[in-house]
DNA sequence: TTGCTTGCAAACAGTTTGCACCCGG
DNA sequence: CCGGGTGCAAACTGTTTGCAAGCAA
């Protein structure tokens, strides 16, 4: 299982000559904590912030989220919908990222094991010899609610 | 198996009053025809058509891609590098799109039969609740090509 | 003739970047 | 004090749109 994500964590990881700890990039990292399970893009991140009093530049948005991905602190998604979009990174460091289904009416997101995905990518790295590092998978459909509504 | 695709079935397709055969979708789908494998952003398509001598306007190459790919001519990617990509759709009309397999060291595109991801949709629909229509999915890795150059 | 299409330029959305100033360590 | 970080505005990229003129049926 994966652990609880904290502002400790960001404090360790950020422990380098190179990077620093500032307030910014700690109230961003406390937005997807507040908000878990949600899909947040930079100007959602922004929008909230903004909401809270805190008036941080949207170029700071983007570079904190920028960098709180490079330490695997957030997971970068690319839904398709003209936006990147972050979340919390619970997964443990060496399992690979999960994945999501996309509700098209609702906009609804779930998420699914990744583990499912395990025989599917030994039997693909067999036929095409490609070395599979990291994989995007996105299903769309309609979630139970909507189709009872269709 | 799917069939070639010709300039016949786009004239075909657009047997609409609301559709015009144009030259310019002639072309724009003659350029597909003719790089075969190819994974073509709007620019692309432009780059070639101009180099081709055909001078027309990158709205209209958008306008007809995205016109293409609502008849399922072209099936347009996301791989998740800033540009919307499409290839001709050459798969049988109820099948599934199929999905691909980036190199990340020498950007190659390789392609895998979507019937592996069945049993994966199955499973999934059963656990999720969600009635899936459509699904993309894109391994990123190494070929075998770049594996031994690593 | 009719109205879908085109070309162009302007508008747009999301993101990145240059630069002067700021501040954490 | 110093090198990375921030804010702002301008730049950029890929894409869309409004509109007058063009052309397929």
């Amino acid at each position: 299982m994966g652990k609880k994500i904290t502002i400790d964590d960001l404090t360790k990881k950020l422990q380098s000559p190179h990077h620093k700890i500032t307030p910014q990039r700690k109230i961003v990292l406390q937005v997807f904590i507040e908000n878990p399970g949600e899909h947040l893009s930079a100007e959602d991140v922004h929008y909230i912030l903004r909401d809270k009093g805190y008036d941080i530049g949207l170029a700071t948005v983007y570079r904190s989220l920028e960098l709180l991905s490079e330490l695997a602190i957030l997971q970068k998604n690319d839904f398709g919908d003209g936006c990147r979009r972050y979340e919390l990174n619970t997964a443990n460091p060496d399992a690979h990222r999960h994945h999501h289904l996309i509700c098209l009416k609702c906009g609804k997101v779930a998420e699914f094991a990744d583990d499912l995905l395990e025989d599917l990518e030994v039997d693909i790295m067999e036929k095409s010899k490609f070395k599979i590092l990291d994989h995007q998978v996105t299903f769309y459909g309609y979630c139970s609610k909507c189709q009872k509504q269709l």
